[in-house]
DNA sequence: CAGCATCCTCACCGATACTG
DNA sequence: CAGTATCGGTGAGGATGCTG
């Protein structure tokens, strides 16, 4: 998304994987509540329409942090989980959640 | 930016604050080389556009991030600083950016 | 030097409808 | 159930020119 290339710092790049609408919420969602479908995981990212899910599902995909396990059933079945890498990033984005859990009220009120 | 109020986690609402496009740049750039003039700051963030530096720099002043202290000078003299609160959003940011730091090379490749 | 004012573009995202 | 396809609005972001 940001695209301001070549990186000036490791911020940039890491912004630019994990700053879409969504992915945020999505690599949470995944981490905390284990592999999920896509149906479950949509009811677990509220607001968030099919499309925009699996734009983002595809990019953190392509970026190889999130599985995707096709199983060839009837009723089709997809599953989505954290890879290792994936794992790698989710913690290094644990104290930003923090930061932004403890300052939350002070985040919603200057923001329109 | 990201707008999906209420935040599902702390993470979206980090990410709403931090994920303008030259946002992450700015503090890194104060954080590691102290109080800076507009100028100056211009300099160490190539590519950015005067309106766009201008524009991040009020929103981060307004989310309290970033002070900014005037010169009543001929000619004009402006610097910015992160406040203490702005300092321990970096704090949080430091195992994003080394993250990125880290997977740099990964991110370059897979990203478009 | 440090900004503000405009105009404009494009990709981000949403809504809707259809399919294997 | 888990997608794909298409259309269109909107606003972030860029280019340019002017000012205190």
């Amino acid at each position: 998304m940001a695209r301001n290339r070549p990186y000036t710092c490791g911020l940039d790049a890491a912004i630019d994987v994990v700053g879409g609408k969504w992915k945020a919420t999505v690599l949470w969602t995944l981490e905390d509540q284990g592999p999920l479908r896509f149906g479950e995981l949509r009811r677990r990212v509220p607001g968030v329409t099919e499309k925009m899910l699996i734009q983002q599902l595809r990019e953190l995909e392509a970026d190889g942090l999130v599985h995707r396990e096709i199983f060839h059933q009837v009723p089709p079945k997809v599953e989505y989980s954290l890879t290792d890498y994936g794992r790698t990033l989710e913690v290094a984005l644990r104290p930003l959640g923090d930061w932004g859990h403890a300052n939350m009220a002070r985040i919603e009120a200057t923001h329109p």
